[in-house]
RNA sequence: GGCGGCGUACCCAAGUGGCUAAGGGAGCAGUCUGCAAAACUGCGAUGCAGCGGUUCAAAUCCGCUCGCCGCCUCCA
């Protein structure tokens, strides 16, 4: 079966195919640094990692490109107001980005270039629209006219006359027509600016993208992403840019992920309901948010709420319990000879999933069920002796879960790092719980099990749980 | 007003023409346990917003109605 993207350009979906064999050229709209990255942001990022990642599964040499938009009015904005220089703002929020992508285990991009460091290309893109007739100069400002390009609003459907008739935006006068927008702004006095053609100035915001994809991907690409939000006009515009100036296809499948609600409500700053990523990340771990995010289909919207959030660490919890028990159980029979006929029988389901629009959620379905068939054959195992279906079956459900782990960056560690992480969550010295549990065992073995109760509940209010088993007390978050 | 999307059990969520409508969480019952936990087993939508239609066959296609949401302005 063949990979199938649904494509935005067409609304539905269509084969994959790449320009040039086992090659795939991305480019994803990467952050604009002024502030925090939020859950949104998150969402994003990790949509596309698992897209990146499932396509070097799938044997493709990829070549992903996901830039920092670091000159904006928005960047400038800021600046001015915390009163330091623009580039320490977008530095600052570059590396705060940096480190939250690591944290939720997005894989770095080929290239993370940055708008100004880009500045040459964009000009030179620029001066082609502005020698073919697609863009015009007026006062150091160069805008793209709209209707010079025919195919404009064909991802966003939008036709021109429309957009006219509904335009919100205070019409700038000294442009041609209202739908044109800038590709070069002359800089006011104190602003950063780079020397051009047409004067001193900085890049508007949709000439980066076009410039950095070409510059890195050539001028046609495989795949280009970002949020639904982007499709108008940002990726409009990319199209239109892009287009004039080469003569070529820009991208031929584009692809959006969806919103991320904060409890039913759309995030936006005048609500005040921002959920930056390291907030999230102080209650939850980031592989629940992961999880969480991979949990429904990337095109939907999705909803954040607490709730939702302790589902997917519940989620975690089941995957980590089974897999600690294959690891302490069974892990000669666990990590035993695969047979490989039967594995790659066994995973297409995976990849039929994923090959279809990557859904990550069915996946994880599908996890679940291979985590019911290995308790069930170990229960078995222990009641009834080693069989050979379980010697055969075992090793095949933990290699699943190995591969699968890389696509999704979720279920990949080790059950010592997953519950070490969640002991040192759970805010009780673990010194403290050791003396109680051994004060337990002192009880329960002069059959005290009155004592022994009273220690299990106080722990349990603490949201400590006691397990015992034939090798001792062992412990665990709640 | 234009364009697009969504509505599946108590909650989340997959499924877009054809076996008993995945999976997780919560709940209830049972097995196991000193009691628990974990695990396993069973129960749980005769129905997929509603109404009509197409079809041998529809959650899935078409039409209408109701409800919710996004974009059209910076926005992941």
């Amino acid at each position: 079966m063949p990979l199938k993207i649904f494509n935005s350009l067409s609304n539905q979906k269509e084969e994959f195919k790449s320009i040039k064999e086992n090659e795939v050229k991305m480019y994803v709209c990467g952050p604009t640094v002024y502030d925090l990255s939020h859950i949104g942001h998150a969402r994003s990022a990790v949509s596309f990692d698992v897209i990146y990642r499932y396509l070097k599964y799938k044997g493709f040499d990829v070549k992903y490109t996901r830039n920092y938009t670091d000159i904006d009015d928005k960047i400038i904005n800021r600046a001015n107001k915390d009163g330091v220089n623009w580039s320490e703002i977008a530095e600052r929020y570059i590396k705060a980005f940096d480190e939250d992508m690591a944290v939720l285990g997005v894989e770095l991009p080929t290239f993370r270039p940055k708008a100004t460091e880009t500045i040459k290309e964009i000009i030179q893109v620029i001066q082609k629209l502005v020698d073919n007739g697609f863009a015009y100069v007026i006062d150091g400002d160069v805008y793209f006219s709209v209707r010079k390009f025919k195919d404009y609003g064909k991802l966003s459907k939008k036709n021109i006359e429309e957009l006219e008739a509904g335009a919100r935006v205070e019409v700038d006068e000294r442009k041609n027509d209202p739908l044109d927008f800038a590709l070069w702004k002359a800089s006011k006095p104190n602003e950063p600016s780079w020397e051009s053609p047409w004067g001193k100035g900085r890049p508007g915001w949709h000439i980066e993208c076009t410039a950095m994809s070409q510059k890195f991907l050539g001028e046609t690409i495989d795949i280009h992403g970002g949020g639904k939000d982007l499709i108008f006009p940002h990726h409009e515009n990319e199209i239109a840019q892009s287009e004039a100036a080469t003569g070529k296809p820009f991208v031929r499948y584009w692809l959006h992920n969806g919103f991320v609600n904060i409890e039913k409500e759309k995030m936006s700053k005048s609500l005040g309901n921002i959920l930056a990523i390291r907030d999230a990340l102080k209650n939850y771990s980031a592989e629940a948010i992961r999880l969480f995010l991979l949990s429904s289909h990337y095109r939907s919207p999705i909803d954040y709420s607490p709730e939702y959030l302790k589902n997917a660490e519940a989620e975690l919890d089941r995957f980590y319990t089974t897999l600690k028990r294959m690891e302490r159980d069974w892990p000669d029979v666990a990590n035993g000879v695969i047979n490989e006929n039967r594995k790659k029988e066994r995973i297409q389901p995976y990849i039929n999933a994923m090959d279809d629009d990557f859904n990550t959620a069915q996946v994880i379905g599908f996890i679940f069920k291979e985590i019911n068939e290995a308790n069930r054959l170990m229960d078995d195992a222990s009641k009834g002796g080693v069989s050979k279906e379980f010697q055969e079956v075992l090793p095949i459900i933990r290699a699943i879960f190995k591969e699968i782990g890389v696509i999704l960056g979720v279920f990949n560690r080790t059950p010592q790092e997953y519950f070490k992480e969640k002991k040192s969550r759970s805010g009780v010295p673990a010194d403290e719980i050791e003396k109680l549990i051994a004060q337990r065992a002192a009880a329960r073995k002069n059959k005290d099990f009155k004592k022994s109760d009273e220690i299990r509940k106080e722990l349990e209010e603490k949201g400590i749980l006691l397990e015992d088993t034939p090798k001792g007390t062992v412990w665990r978050v709640r």
